[in-house]
DNA sequence: CATGAATGAGCCTTCATTCAT
DNA sequence: GATGAATGAAGGCTCATTCAT
């Protein structure tokens, strides 16, 4: 007797989200060549045969997992809005929200789609349309009126976003929590970059 | 006319170096799996069979790059005590150095030692040597005297440098001249970090 | 209402012709290995499990279909003796009868037995009983009888026979419907090769 | 001491055909998908992965074969123009030369291409290029010259051609040779259809 | 020494078959 | 019974490494 078709949807997207959290761990310490079908499978807990009824390809896993991987981060930066507070205790709040979030391994995944050659063309493309330009944009209201309130540090506001962002990838691209010797600035000294000495 | 002892030697040498940069180049931009010998050998100029007389695989091969990468930066963190000026200035130009350097490659090598599950045991036992605590001792002495004299911020000293190579590598592992979007922060944006605000 | 014992029989029953039907277009156009046992569910209409009801294996399928092959063709050679008119127009009217039929797929399959080693040997053991003595002893009366009345060529009947075979099994072989460029011959030139020039 | 460039190229050309050679025979009786290329490379006496360096892929390798099986015949049929003889005896003659010709391989190769659907795109275009009008057009004039002088049957040409051709077709296709009961028929039978009865 | 041909282990992917529901 | 999810054994292809020349 076979489930219905609602119970078999909602196995199914479980299925995916399992193998997806799988893939992202591997290829993100192994890289795409490097990740094996087979070390997905078994970190998924499955065979590999059945990796395939969901995902057409390595290169099809690689690329879903790109797409999260910005949309996530879009929507992570979109979140300062939201938040209460002044522009730089938003700012604040927003550092501690990426470096604390188990959002690494995607930083990893988007630094080899940046770095390496051997990604799909696909997945350079996708990271093309998250320009600098568009979390600049994000978070441009926050640092203007940061700079009215005397807060945030004179400057040219693009170039201050930029080092933000810029700084914020390479700790987070680093993946510090598992990794020796390295440790995690606190949030407060990261900030005086960006605040009015007084 | 066979060339003599000394000749041959120095012409061994050459080639050595001819092959270790081109691995270089392709090893940091495609991970240890992701580089093919043929495409080592192509950059260095040379067939395959050839690279195997001066390197016993392709393992010894990233685990030299990954040595010279280790101690090409500790001599440059090093160099910092034979710098003129206060300890500021002497900060300031060594991160100029390191930011400036052609480097960049070595520190995506190291990245992929740290965060890469495929790369050899030895590889990783290498950089274990090259801690943190390296690096903190090497530069106590500086962050001392600018704290006495001022300059620099109070507060932990081990934190506080721990914190520069931190950022300092983040931006060096972004790998920042080859991609659009991202450009490498003004050193002096960066050293509000460390300088006592007035 | 649940079926009774007959009609689920007959339900059975049907559903074995369609998957029979569906298996044979499959395997005559793309051969045993490449005919994909999803491609027959699918032309049958039915789930993959379910064909495991009725067939153990891909290889029982072929050869149930093998077997259907050989019966159909002695079969349809047997009829000869109930047509009506001479031996030549027995002939003509066996040879259209032949060419006309749907039964290409059959002599593809045939040909995929007789020349293709991926077949399991039990089909090919099934073929040598279809042998060309067989027919040659099915359609040697009506030649004599020909021969007698001056309708058909003077020669070794066995040969003549075997010719016949030959030459239809060829044509048949090459599956002309569905082919660019090749046409079915007119029956008629055909029966040259047979009849007595005059 | 590397062999010189003139050696070299002869031994790769060598090699080439030693597995063409041993292709053909391997698709000839399995088919494209049956085929397997451990058996191409092992009838050929070498690796699988040497293989690779003259043939970058199996449908590659399946699609040259299918040039030269093309190629082939348009140069064995345009032959017929330089054999003595009269029209029936250059006819006569050149079915025995198909007939007896070790291209039967070939002839298996082709039918795969018109009746499967597993071939290559690439493949189905070739045959169509070498359609059925472009060997009427070959043995148009001999047709033509033996209906003049009486040693010919009457009749539309094309059609008488393209009888021959199929006939033709259909019986190399069958593979006779190694199939035991058929027989190639002797070629005055086959003349027959074309001959003007007396 | 230098080349590149040759090998074979291993990976991605497919698919016949089995099994849980 | 009926479905389609799940498995795992190949097969095509790549590439580090070896070897003949």
């Amino acid at each position: 007797m076979p489930l219905n078709e609602e119970q078999l949807q909602q196995k199914r997207d479980e299925r995916r989200e399992q193998i997806l959290s799988a893939a992202l761990k591997v290829f993100a310490r192994r890289g795409l060549i490097g990740a094996k079908m087979s070390m997905i499978s078994e970190e998924a807990g499955i065979s590999q045969g059945l990796m395939y009824r969901y995902f057409s390809s390595k290169d099809e896993l690689f690329i879903t997992l790109v797409e999260r991987a910005i949309q996530g981060s879009i929507e992570g930066t979109r979140q300062i809005h939201q938040m209460p507070g002044s522009p730089l205790e938003k700012l604040t709040k927003l550092t501690e929200l990426i470096l604390d979030e188990e959002g690494q391994l995607y930083f990893l995944l988007m630094h080899q789609v940046r770095t390496s050659d051997e990604v799909p063309e696909k997945a350079k493309g996708l990271l093309e349309y998250a320009s600098m330009d568009l979390y600049i944009d994000m978070l441009k209201p926050v640092f203007e009126e940061g700079q009215k309130n005397g807060e945030l540090a004179e400057g040219d506001i693009s170039e201050l976003i930029s080092c933000y962002f810029t700084v914020i990838s390479g700790l987070m691209t680093l993946n510090i929590p598992k990794t020796q010797g390295f440790q995690l600035p606190r949030v407060e000294l990261l900030m005086r970059i960006f605040t009015r000495s007084q």
